[in-house]
DNA sequence: GCATAATCCTACTTATCCGATAGGGAATAT
DNA sequence: ATATTCCCTATCGGATAAGTAGGATTATGC
């Protein structure tokens, strides 16, 4: 299950998409996709630091795409969002970590089936665009 | 990224599923796959309320299948280790919850994506029994 | 029958993360 | 100047994850 972080984000991702250019406030998301105020401000600053959005403050400010929404693929909002796409951080392709309680991941029962997993998850992500959401 | 409950659980059921009918204690299973025993031993105890194991006390006791490996599908294990296979609980064939923050789930953005999600998903454990992970 | 080996069960702890909030600071338009 | 908007750090309560404790119960084998 997604973080409602998550959630929240692509709400407003996509909310702003669909103004087409055009300054976007963060109360004015936050009350049409009835996200609280604050917690929507901190996760419309991530994703400003992660390159997916512009600002602009005072009068009239707000947020805009730094992109087409065509070329946001949800892969990599999925992983500032969301962190590893992968099931288990060892077979992440981002965020490997070694795991801890495997002698060899090579032989590990469950290295298969999370590797299925993950690509199944990458594949629907890689193909989706913020345009598609739209 | 799912949890070691499921990590464990997963594991031990391969590891039990390898045993081949013989009864298999769990102090074995937590050193052979290096697996906390309190911890394995309170999810072998929900893997057996849950129907997939039986167990046997005393000395000589331990676990074993309840069905055959290839009869332990993967959608099933994960329901009761992991919890919903849905991204988001608006879109769970089992775990259906209405979402708060949308007006309408038909013509929420994200509906389309998170089906998508489950679907790979599902398409990945309806396809995966425990006979494959052994 | 008794020691031993195993599961059963409830409760507890501890740490971490999620979701949300607080409160001001800094920039900008009018 | 002033109102408006984003910027930034810090904090907090609650839930969940991960693991632990301790004994009760049941079965086996001598």
């Amino acid at each position: 299950m997604i973080s409602k972080k998550t959630k929240y984000g692509l709400k407003a991702l996509t909310y702003i998409a669909r103004q087409e250019g055009n300054m976007v406030p963060i109360a004015q998301i936050a009350e049409k996709e009835h996200i609280p105020h604050k917690f929507l401000e901190s996760i419309l600053l991530l994703l400003r630091k992660s390159g997916f959005l512009g600002s602009k403050k005072g009068k009239g400010g707000g947020y805009y795409l730094l992109k087409e929404a065509s070329e946001i693929y949800m892969t990599d909002v999925m992983r500032i969002l969301e962190g590893p796409i992968a099931p288990v951080a060892c077979v992440s392709l981002n965020y490997y970590e070694k795991c801890e309680d495997c002698d060899d991941e090579t032989t590990c029962s469950l290295n298969k089936l999370m590797i299925q997993v993950r690509d199944a998850n990458l594949n629907v992500f890689r193909n989706t665009t913020l345009e598609n959401l739209k």
